[in-house]
RNA sequence: GCCACCGUAGCUCAGUGGUAGAGCACACCCUUGGUAAGGGUGAGGUCACGGGUUCAAGUCCCGUCGGUGGCUCCA
């Protein structure tokens, strides 16, 4: 006799066991109609589901409004989405073996194995799809049928997947006391696939779906184990929101930081130069060097000291450190020491030997530095240090390069050489906290004068069970403790991240998404136990005893390069006049105002704002355009109306009018403001303060 | 590194084995124009690179380099 409360509070009993879409025809025919599936007491389930007892339940339909985000609804339909293309994949090409096939944020994917010799390639996608469209017509019904875990297991052992008959152990493992199958359509007759599900009721439920694209994955995500095919595809209701996906992504591509940054000319990456190495062009440059002062002054506020360090280092430097050779894979090879090359190659010595030479310190040689903390160590080491001077701050815009795999490299994102705004401390135990807070405060302040509210704070702690990790377990205790409780001070929500900690210790990473949704870490704290350890680093004491400093390794922006690559994605290009590599163009209407022209621009010169002027595109209309499209934050047409009153008409990128005239020394005022202002006044408001400016993108 | 796809003018792209194209950008000329494309002319190419098949290759095949997406990795 259960009775079943809905998310209205209204509650319905049944004299007998009711399924989910019993519940909803009971309730209406069109919802019976639109019926999806169902939530019961919090769980996803599908519309055959039969409810036994009292339960909460809301009815899964497909979403209403705009607005309405209607996870489960897509859930559901992309996972049987995702069945669809396995049957139709199944059909096309019958030597496949499924894997599996899961929903994931935007869509769905099959992981496959495909035979030596066969292959799926974006040629196939059409006919994929026809198949698809096939069976989405047949309008089959998706039935759950279940097998004890016994004789699934021995049904799976038959059929000869091995994918699948591990699928089961790991659902029997995890406490699964019965193995469930999904047939698009009549168990026997029709295909199924071994599935926890839930799923829609009948494949002509599954919406507008599109095969997006084919990539290779590795089973359990292991690059060592077999090679999968996974087949990507997304599912939405109907084909208006499909299609308005598909031109968000369009959308997506023209803000990409390597599309815009080529069209605004701020960077260049060249064959001839190696890949992942960027050539910064003079107005990127600007941005870079801009933020960079930025920061400069906070770190002078804070108390940290300038330095400069070589970009190679001794290879001994980095066995000290634990670098090399344990992270030789993700390092420039070595620069092999002169000497040693020519009684190498005198002793007919292969590569192999040299590598291990290497490795086993016969042979020195120097490595292009993968981290700066070494090189600040050995400038701390420098002097005896007493606890009078500590923290030690050392700071610096540090080179490094890293052997990152062709694959990942993406433009400013993933680099194989980047300039970390980097700084280590060296401080006592009673200090960690209170500097901890300090370099979070930096990361605020970069990120509230930015505007960059949309990111996730993660502690990266180690991974119990992994041998990568250097120090003692206690000092990882303490360094693991004091990152959680700086965390918390935030005031912003965080996850604990088991194994995402650096080698040699825990961290606070800052992470923000790209412009197609990828996640990269900008800012990070990170405490050090161990550095200091290996480095056999002391300070004295008040005690006049020996102690071993704390080491913090901390870098605000995170690297230049990946900073500047999300900023260009941040504000599409069209940054705020303080950062903007052009910050005003001067546009004559004509050449009769050139004397004005040439007298605003050198006023605004002597300012110090990076001006411009245009007087050779053409027509104004076209001049107007052309700066539009270089995101110049301000426009000043100057003509003669102007000349003779002292005036500058102003636009304001992002805005398509002209805001109207003000005198040539309130728009040098306004801006100079601004710019040292870091964006705040912004020039606009200030001069054109009953005007309704409106969002500036 | 692995899988798939891609590489034609500075940029965006067309060109399905038979004489290398368009738009924008660029240069020059005309136009002196008050708020998002005025007109004309011109220049610009080892079709990424190397090999192969073919009477003939931008086009088909192999390799290399580079790019994109995903997987793995990211000290």
């Amino acid at each position: 006799m259960p009775t079943i409360v809905l998310p209205d509070g209204s509650s319905r009993s049944f004299d007998a066991p009711v399924s989910v879409a019993d519940v909803a025809a009971d309730i209406g025919a069109g919802l019976a109609k639109a019926a999806l599936g169902g939530r019961v007491d919090g769980e996803l389930v599908d519309c055959s589901h039969v409810i036994t007892d009292d339960a909460q339940l809301a009815i899964v339909t497909p979403p209403r409004g705009k607005d309405d985000p209607s996870d489960d609804a897509l859930f559901l339909m992309r996972h049987s989405a995702a069945h669809v293309m396995a049957e139709a994949i199944e059909d096309l090409f019958p030597s496949v073996q499924l894997v599996y096939g899961p929903p994931v944020d935007g869509g769905f994917y099959y992981d496959i194995a495909v035979p030596e010799g066969t292959r799926i390639s974006s040629d196939d996608f059409e006919r994929i799809e026809e198949r698809m469209a096939e069976i989405v017509a047949e309008d089959r019904p998706f039935t759950r049928y279940e097998h004890p875990p016994a004789q699934g297991m021995a049904r799976l052992e038959s059929e000869g997947s091995k994918y699948k008959i591990d699928n089961a152990q790991r659902a029997i493992d995890a406490g699964s006391d019965a193995l469930s199958w999904y047939a698009t359509g009549t168990p026997g007759d029709n295909w199924d696939d071994l599935c926890r599900g839930p799923h829609v009721p009948s494949t002509g439920r599954i919406g507008a779906v599109k095969i997006m694209r084919v990539a290779a994955s590795y089973w359990h995500g292991d690059a060592d184990s077999d090679q999968l095919t996974r087949v990507y595809g997304t599912a939405f209701p109907d084909a208006k929101r499909l299609n308005a996906h598909l031109e968000q992504l369009e959308e997506a591509r023209r803000r990409d930081h390597r599309v815009v940054g080529r069209k605004l000319e701020l960077f260049a990456f060249d064959e001839m130069v190696g890949q992942g190495l960027t050539l910064w062009k003079p107005r990127g440059s600007v941005i870079r060097e801009t933020l960079q002062q930025f920061i400069g002054e906070a770190l002078r506020k804070q108390g940290y000291d300038q330095v400069f360090t070589p970009h190679v280092g001794k290879l001994d430097l980095y066995r000290t450190s634990g670098h090399f050779p344990y992270y030789a894979d993700s390092q420039f090879p070595p620069l092999v020491d002169r000497e040693s090359m020519k009684t190498m190659a005198a002793e007919g010595c292969t590569c192999g030997e040299l590598a291990n030479r290497l490795e086993e310190g016969e042979i020195d040689g120097y490595l292009l530095k993968p981290m700066n903390c070494p090189h600040h160590i050995r400038i701390f080491a420098s002097e005896p240090r007493s606890y009078r001077d500590l923290p030690v701050r050392l700071a610096e815009f540090g080179t490094v390069y890293r052997w990152e795999q062709s694959g990942e490299l993406g433009g400013l994102l993933r680099a194989r050489g980047f300039t970390q705004d980097d700084a280590h401390l060296f401080c006592t135990e009673d200090q960690v906290h209170g500097e901890v807070l300090g370099c979070l405060e930096l990361v605020q302040l970069i990120f509230g004068t930015l505007g960059i509210t949309d990111f996730e704070v993660r502690v990266g702690l180690r991974d119990p069970d992994s041998t990568k990790y250097v120090g003692d377990p206690a000092n990882w205790d303490r360094a693991e403790a004091a990152c959680q409780k700086a965390a918390e001070t935030l005031g912003v929500p965080f996850s604990a991240e088991p194994g995402e900690a650096a080698f040699y210790g825990p961290k606070i990473d800052f992470v923000v998404k790209d412009t197609i949704g990828r996640r990269w870490q900008l800012g990070t704290v990170q405490v050090d136990y161990n550095l200091p350890e290996r480095f056999d680093l002391s300070y004295t004491g008040a005690d006049n005893a020996s102690h071993r400093p704390v080491m913090i390794h901390r870098a605000p922006f995170g690297s230049m390069e990946r900073f500047v690559g999300f900023l260009i994605e941040h504000f599409d290009g069209a940054f705020p006049a303080w950062i903007a590599p052009e910050q005003v163009r001067v546009l004559p209407v004509s050449d009769k105002s050139a004397d004005w022209a040439n007298a605003v621009e050198a006023k605004l010169k002597t300012a110090g704002v990076r001006v411009t002027q245009d007087s050779h595109g053409g027509r104004l209309p076209n001049r107007i355009r052309e700066a539009a499209q270089w995101k110049i934050p301000y426009v000043l047409v100057v003509g003669p109306r102007d000349a003779e009153a002292g005036t500058v008409s102003v636009r304001v990128h992002g805005i398509e009018k002209d805001l109207g005239a003000v005198s040539l020394d309130a728009f040098v005022a306004a801006i100079t403001d601004e710019v040292h202002g870091h964006g705040s006044p912004v020039a606009s408001d200030v001069l054109f303060a009953d005007e309704p400016v409106g969002e500036q993108s």
